[in-house]
This record gives C-alpha cells, sequence and structure tokens, in this order.
DNA sequence: TCCCTAGTTGCAAATCATTCTCATGTGCAT
DNA sequence: ATGCACATGAGAATGATTTGCAACTAGGGA
C-alpha cells in the first residue's frame, strides 16, 4: 500500500532533518504554500494561513519565510515596487516575466541565457551566486 | 573658441526643454549625479548635494530623482534589499553585476541576451516594457 | 508519558525607505 | 518687474518588514 504523503508533510520532514522545529503555525504556512500555484506575497499568504490556523500571526509569517528560505525550501522575489513574493523551491530554476496590467507572474527557463551569465561573470572575475532576470512586459 | 558647456549645464537645458523647472535644488542634484561615477542611494546623493547647497532636504531628493527619472534622465536600479540607487541615463543601455562582498556595481552588456529575452517575451505573446538582470556575484 | 529548555510565538513598538501634507517660497514666461 | 503654477522644507504618514519581550511549546531524554 503506498503511503500518501502530502507535498507539505514532506516538506515538514525535510525542515525536522534540518533541526528546525515544525510548529503549528510553521505547518499551516508549509500547507498553504506547497498548495498555491501563483507567488503571494506574505500579507496574502498570512490570509490563507489563517484560514487554517487563525493563530498565525502576520510576525510569524515572516519569521517563517525567512527560515525557509535559508533553508533553501522556498525562493523570495523581489520585483519592483512591491512586496516580496514568495515560491517552494521544488520547481527547477526559472526567471520570471510580469505582466505589468494584471501582476501575473509567467515562469520561464533559457539555458542559453543561463550559460551567456555564467560565461559574462567568469570573464569578469566573478563567479554567480544568484541572479534575477525578469521581464517586465505588457500584452501586444 | 569653444564653449565650456558642464554636464550638468547640459541636463539643466535638457529639462528646461522638457518644460521642467530647474531649481537651485534640482541643479545641485544634477550636479552630484553627472559627476557621481557610482550607483549611489538616495540618502547618499543627499549627503552629496547638502555639500553643494545645504538647503537640499531629503524629501526634495526623492522627488527630483523621481522626475529625472520620468524625464528619462536618471535611472533607477532596485537591488534586492538595498534603497533604490541611481546613474544618469547617458551611457548605452547595460545591466549589473552586484559585488555581494563590496557592494561594488560592474556593468556589462550582451547584445545576445538581449536578443534572447526579446524572444522569449515574444513566444509568449508579450512585449517588453523594461527588464532587469542582475549577477549577484562574489569575486571567483 | 511527563519534563525541561532552547527555540517559537503574538503583540506591539521600532525601523527603514519612501511618500505625502501643507504652509511658504520661487522659476520663468509674459 | 510680476504673477502664479509649480517647488520646497519640515515633519507626519505610510507600507513593508523586523524586533523586543514575556508567555508558550516542540520534541529529545528520563
Amino acid at each position: 500500500m503506498a503511503i500518501a504523503t502530502s507535498p507539505s508533510k514532506s516538506l515538514e520532514d525535510a525542515l525536522r532533518k534540518r533541526g528546525v522545529r515544525v510548529t503549528r503555525q510553521r505547518a499551516a504556512i508549509l500547507k498553504v504554500l506547497s498548495g498555491a500555484d501563483d507567488h503571494p506575497d506574505a500579507t496574502e499568504l498570512h490570509r490563507r494561513a489563517k484560514v487554517i490556523d487563525d493563530s498565525v500571526s502576520l510576525a510569524t509569517v515572516y519569521r517563517t519565510l525567512s527560515v525557509l528560505e535559508e533553508a533553501g525550501i522556498v525562493h523570495r522575489h523581489v520585483f519592483d515596487g512591491e512586496p516580496s513574493r514568495f515560491e517552494t523551491a521544488d520547481a527547477p530554476h526559472h526567471d520570471h516575466i510580469i505582466d505589468l496590467d494584471t501582476g501575473d507572474v509567467i515562469e520561464f527557463r533559457s539555458r542559453e541565457i543561463e550559460e551567456l551569465q555564467e560565461r559574462i561573470a567568469r570573464q569578469r572575475g566573478y563567479e554567480i551566486v544568484s541572479h534575477k532576470l525578469e521581464l517586465y512586459c505588457r500584452k501586444r
């Protein structure tokens, strides 16, 4: 018989394995994060987490997001002029198109660009720790 | 005899031509901006502008930067976790390497990446309004 | 299962960058 | 030189995020 492990449960295990305590509020936030298919910000995550556990405070949402980011479980995206948005780090690396009219975020991936970046940094004597490629766009 | 037009004087003319008033404080900020070879933030620009004209307030620095940005005379860069930085828009378009250890900003340019971005956006039915490519790096 | 304690939390106050309000001042077309 | 639409300084307001602190609790060990 297969073990039905929900995505947030396996994230909880991953956290415990790293010595991070899985509290009631962290579990709620994890569940929300792994169920999200968009790129919510802290306030929105707070709103959603409260549905699961009304006691979760906004401060804890922020604290938890930092913890999860450091654990490599979520990625933070800072788009121009808006609060940070978050997504689980399970998907392979990708960059973003931000629809300026709707705020929608479309993910894309380009191995070619990635390689060019690598080459550029190397030429200048640097190694890339992280990078950000955002296309602020409008429908044609 | 050649007319010695300082970089900030020609910026002043460009502004007046666009119907933007060149006030004492705007002139000071323009002089600082055109003399800067780094990427200062508003507070740093305020510090420098006060040397020229002690009356310049931080609020006016912010207001002026917005005006200059809209006039296309300066570019604003929002790097992760730090206040916005500014530079005059005279140099051709370029992207940035941010040295994570020193905060230094190195400019670079890649026509190939630019074209790839263009293609990616187009494929998704978008046209690029602006884009951001930042490489957060460490010396190798 | 119960305990203990280092790690967590909620709340509110604090920070930080940036914007806004408003009364006063001034660039510049006429 | 003059007027007035636009600018400015000072400080309060805003919005996102962080922090101080006293009360709580996860989860390893007895």
